[in-house]
DNA sequence: ACTATTTACGCAAACGATGTAGTAATTTTA
DNA sequence: TAAAATTACTACATCGTTTGCGTAAATAGT
């Protein structure tokens, strides 16, 4: 029932406490014969070393917080995944939080991270994220974050991301070599650095093949959806629509393909669409979904990996690095001619 | 930069340790402008208490377990969501742990846990969970568990799952109303009580219908992917194949969607397909997947919110209970009569 | 054989917050 | 007016580990 503690140990061992604590440790400190016995009394009365009290006073709390806007999304879920795979093997554990793209809800969870609860944070913004004031202070406490993905570059630390620039351009290409002439940017906000770069590879693509790159085929989206179906029924709905759509992020695309139904739509015949996007259903939507799909799982593993490499050195100091990984790209029906 | 503690506020203050403790917890044995003046200063020096310190003391972590097979999957993402949203509320934190099905991997994370790390754990087990000593020995460690969906009857504690036996028989009536003569039922495992509920639906109805039910139509699968494509191709592959597949999870209906595309079969007209799934692109799929669709995020609200009850009383026993929720059914194209 | 050094352990002070048991000073009560 | 009670604070032990320091015994060095 109650958890035996190390001067229960040390009682029945007839040793004390710190001898009993640094055999555990394996310290040089302590015979060979005691550290055995130590040992196997210690497994045989299922001794575990309370994490509060040797948290406080080492000051480590063997936990990294995870900070994402959602967790039901193929992509977070899936980098959770590789973090959580990470952190098991380094015998740490994982707190989450959720922003919901809340950048208040953002700031209160970096403030209550505050006190040492974690030794690090590894975090993807809101979309809302431009002043990132609370997170320049949440690091001046001497705690270190990674990002990955939303990453916010004023803050010097390491960032995880995918070739967005390239993946946008490669995107905008593929649509146009296949017939598109006039392409929709479906953007999630316009505050986050992806957005913008996958804006620019969309821009700088156009541009390369001298077609104009109208405002107005910048749609700025946000997180709720209903407000986005709208935005994209009225896009799709006049006479002067575009031919390509071009979704910055999954449900984005979903949100399109609906559209699409209550409008009659056919896709790819009447507009052609591509996203970024993990929907491992991706292949079976009517019509199947092209994507640009990027290695989520990796991307977490890569960030867990970086976080515990410096925490390992007991840094709390992350300098700035950037690790790009490279999404790939997934031609399927929906954005393809039909010949 | 280094974290302040009540001692450095307190010498500011010019009071004693104690004082500054019992103003910010509003102790009444604290006078009125005191307590305005340490809070104050509390403020203004961003002070928050030390989790690991007030932990060992109080013998509280204010932090919750998830135990979930994985998270990259719908239902479990948006349970976790769930969960979340009420640990927010009651101002607890969430620890996240994957056990990828891996009965060994469950037992060491429970072990993980038995050093009151977290004051309860809110669990779904893996498909192979059929002994739970591990979880009867957790929880004699004083620590509650409370199971949502995948729940161990044998442990005496709250359970949340949804009416499984009820949305069985639905799930095969409606195949049946819908012509079906042969109907196999794609389980995960045999274990697992859900999975037992599931199937006793299914049973019960084609018996109530006069249908024979052959044992080989109720199909096991893992959770190998690859496996499950190999066996449930070599389902449909004899010429003695089913006329509707009761797909028991998810990831069974979109394997089976995969191996009609390899063989060439439509769906419904060669065979339809039902399943439980939380799969926001449902009726994007070709053909719109027609789905049992469990209440995920009300499931892991309401387990959070049964456990907090208990732990808001300082209770760490919870006692027998069976809270169950309604799932719908969505029908759609995939497991309709073409008329 | 007598001093260094190593080995193997114990003592006690942290870590930071909490709460019990005091203690002066003030107020109430009989 | 003396005793009792209340108010507003402080001192201190405690939670369970970790770790620097001390020390006796054993071993090595000269």
């Amino acid at each position: 029932m109650a958890a035996v503690n190390l001067k229960q140990l040390a009682k029945i061992l007839n040793l004390s406490i710190s001898t009993v604590s640094k055999a555990l440790r394996d310290s040089h400190e302590i015979g060979d014969a005691t550290k055995l016995r130590v040992l196997a009394k210690a497994k045989e009365m299922d001794y575990t070393p309370n994490p509060f009290a040797s948290g406080l006073r080492r000051n480590k709390s063997k936990t990294i917080a995870v900070v994402v806007p959602e967790v039901a999304n193929n992509y977070f879920a899936l980098a959770i995944n590789g973090i959580e795979r990470i952190a098991q093997e380094n015998d740490y554990h994982v707190l989450i939080y959720l922003t919901h793209e809340d950048i208040e809800k953002e700031k209160g969870i970096m403030k209550h991270l505050e006190n040492k609860r974690v030794d690090g944070v590894l975090m993807s913004v809101t979309m809302n994220t431009s002043n990132q004031t609370h997170l320049s202070d949440f690091q001046q406490k001497g705690i270190p974050i990674v990002f990955f993905d939303r990453i916010c570059n004023e803050i010097e630390t390491a960032k995880i991301t995918t070739d967005d620039y390239i993946s946008g351009m490669n995107a905008t290409k593929h649509l146009i070599d296949n017939g598109c002439k006039d392409i929709a940017f479906l953007s999630l906000g316009d505050e986050i650095s992806i957005m913008q770069k996958r804006k620019s590879g969309y821009l700088e693509e156009l541009h390369k093949n001298n077609m104009e790159a109208k405002p107005e085929r910048v749609v700025k989206c946000g997180n709720d959806d209903e407000m986005n179906y709208d935005i994209i029924k009225k896009l799709l709905s006049g006479k002067n629509k575009p031919d390509g759509i071009f979704a910055s992020v999954e449900k984005l695309a979903i949100t399109t393909y609906q559209v699409c139904r209550e409008l009659n739509f056919n896709i790819p015949e009447d507009v052609k669409i591509i996203c970024f996007s993990n929907l491992e259903t991706a292949s079976l939507l009517s019509p199947s979904l092209s994507t640009i799909t990027q290695p989520a799982y990796n991307i977490g593993k890569t960030a867990a990996e970086v976080m515990f490499k410096y925490l390992d050195k007991n840094k709390t100091y992350i300098p700035n690095e950037n690790i790009v990984l490279q999404s790939t790209l997934h031609i399927r029906e929906s954005s393809q001619q039909i010949v």
